[in-house]
DNA sequence: TATCTTTGTTTAACGGTGTTAAATAGTTTA
DNA sequence: TAAACTATTTAACACCGTTAAACAAAGATA
């Protein structure tokens, strides 16, 4: 019964249809502009259908943002192997964080909440969250104080707020010059880098 | 002709009770929630008298980012006179804002776009913006580097990144504890400050 | 092979949205 | 009193997410 192999390899196909079309579709039109109607109209079927493979429209979306932790997880993991040396480890984690969100606006809106309603941090798997690839490396800097959980966790939200605010205010405002971005950016994560 | 008067009282109240109508729904269920209809429901009209008063929608929602701003800057300027040392007046002014973010949650996401699509930096009134209510006060504590409009502008961006980046952590997430933000908060302000 | 059952897909509909045009009621002016 | 104007409502449009019923195609069963 090889014929049951190829339709659910379609059935598969499809699903990774509706998730590429919502994308693209996003990728156009933003978040406000995604409806089922349109994700049907790409993938050549009706609206419906689409209830078939996902329970509603935010299902969909949930989707994507797992996707999206996905890749900013392997873009993190890439910038920490170009070195040895832990502050320049975390330094370049943090840029690549920044080029994620600009490389994927859209998707960055939809994972925190920038613009967007469905945000769901929850949705990060939990074995592989940005939190647990950071403060190890900064563990090893901090050395005496790194056996207190409570400085960890707060000084990896003093970097993650800069970071994320200052990306959310180029993202939603009219953004700031891409040298004065560069160089708060830069500047205030061997701040706290230091003040570690 | 003192009912040409009464008649303009009550077209100025009527629209008032639109935007108060709004205000209210939203801090019930959100932005997602609001709608024309129930706007119409709460003030006892039809739908379209609406369009008596605003173009669209979107127009409520930007009078009401502009009552936000006003609002927001009577705090800063309220913070700013508690004292007369400027690194003192700097924190008390990032407080009032932290404060201000979560007394008016929902206006602070249509303000700044945590989960809203309408945010609108542009809309605050240009002659009382944030920015200008801040950098003064970093000018006299930069002393020899205040020349430097672009330093100024990026240690600006500095704080609002870390406050704002970390409001929108809360806003949009579970929430850290109250010590965590508190204490992220404080230290990031001073360091900074220390900073200029 | 003929019937039954299951599966994939569409059509039609519901209640909701923002918005517009036409109809109506109420008030002011000539 | 008649005409003009203004306030307000009714009805409609096109869209939305979602559901139930109808239908077509395929597979299994007898």
């Amino acid at each position: 019964m090889g014929s049951k192999d190829r339709i659910l390899r379609q059935k598969e196909e499809t699903r990774s249809n509706i998730l590429s079309a919502a994308c693209q579709i996003v990728k156009e039109d933003g978040w406000q502009g995604l409806s089922l109607r349109k994700i049907a109209d790409a993938i050549e079927y009706t609206a419906p259908i689409i209830y078939e493979y996902f329970d509603n429209k935010e299902a969909i979306l949930k989707e994507l943002t797992i996707q999206g932790y996905r890749l900013l997880n392997k873009e993190l993991i890439k910038a920490k192997d170009s070195s040895t040396d832990p502050a320049q480890q975390l330094e370049a984690m943090w840029l690549a964080y920044w080029k994620f969100a600009f490389s994927n606006k859209e998707t960055y809106q939809l994972m925190f909440g920038v613009e967007m309603t469905t945000c769901q941090m929850g949705l990060c798997p939990e074995e592989e969250t940005p939190y647990k690839l950071f403060t190890p490396l900064m563990k090893t800097l901090m050395k005496d104080k790194g056996k207190d959980e409570d400085i960890l966790c707060q000084k990896y939200y003093t970097y993650y707020s800069v970071v994320h605010g200052l990306i959310s205010i180029n993202l939603v405002g009219s953004g700031l010059s891409d040298e004065i971005n560069q160089q708060i950016l830069k500047d205030a994560i061997t701040g706290i880098t230091l003040s570690l």
